[in-house]
DNA sequence: TGTGAAACTGCATCGTC
DNA sequence: GACGATGCAGTTTCACA
């Protein structure tokens, strides 16, 4: 994990379809020895996958909430979480409650309709996004090679 | 906004590097035609970006939170956001609370000078995740044409 | 919108250092 | 680990339906 894995990561972080040949003349380095860094990222499990982002809005989902929420019956709600299509994050979490979600519905009314379905499980608060100022910013940038890569050979060796 | 438009979304949420050539394979349709739709299905803004996912343990980031912070120097505040690279999340949310932040740091002593840090804006309650169950599940899998198209046909013309 | 054909570009793989 | 060469795969562009 040096400055060079770093750029590649950066790049990919930023467009997960820019091509080897693109990386390789912005990096200055031949297409096999990108390809072959690339290779030992994603089988490291540094990078765990490429998405594409959709606007929710566009798909007709105007409503995002995260939902705190306490409950004793972990197995079944998680169990639920995962059938269910609104919940797109799910955290096991500290403190008061014991799960935190991410909640995307079609309006305000189907958030209702959701909230009433879990609460055959426990309780929960819920906060309504008004507005996402940013998300998913880059974990790759400013990583300095001499400050978090030396952990990280560690890591990388599996322990 | 047809069934064809829905599966070519869910391959890229699922792979955002998959070729375009696999795609019309998948979906029996000339390579042309998937690349006009996929140039569309951006310009629209249903496609808001490609990226990389990385996993923040394999970078030396070990320590997940989310922060409900309350404030009155909302500027100030999203201002710092911009800034930090420890927030990775930020939104603005209904509630006691009028953010939402997740933050990725190193360690919980690294968390702990982040907390400190922003204490200078206002009050916290920091939730710190314990195992992430999912994240990012699908936006358009078990989408219908007939149910949320028909809305999205007026979104696409910009209203 | 969608197609097929052709030119172009990018990628996987090899042997070499 | 990285390089250059090469053949195959993927993309772009076009005329046409």
């Amino acid at each position: 994990m040096d400055e060079i894995d770093y750029r590649i990561l950066s790049k990919l972080e930023e467009n997960a379809r820019t091509t080897v040949s693109e990386m390789s003349r912005a990096i200055a380095m031949s297409q096999p020895a990108v390809t072959e860094r690339l290779r030992k990222l994603e089988e490291n499990g540094v990078i765990t996958g490429y998405h594409a982002k959709l606007s929710p809005e566009k798909l007709g989902k105007h409503t995002t909430a995260f939902v705190l929420f306490k409950t004793n019956r972990c197995k079944d709600f998680e169990a639920f979480g995962e059938t269910s299509p609104e919940i797109v994050d799910l955290y096991r979490t500290s403190g008061e409650y014991n799960y935190l979600l991410k909640v995307v519905t079609e309006t305000s009314e189907s958030l209702a309709r959701f909230l009433e379905s879990i609460n055959a499980f426990g309780f929960s608060s819920t906060l309504i996004v008004l507005t996402t100022k940013f998300e998913d910013k880059s974990l790759a940038d400013g990583m300095e090679p001499s400050a978090s890569a030396k952990p990280s050979q560690r890591i990388l060796r599996g322990l």
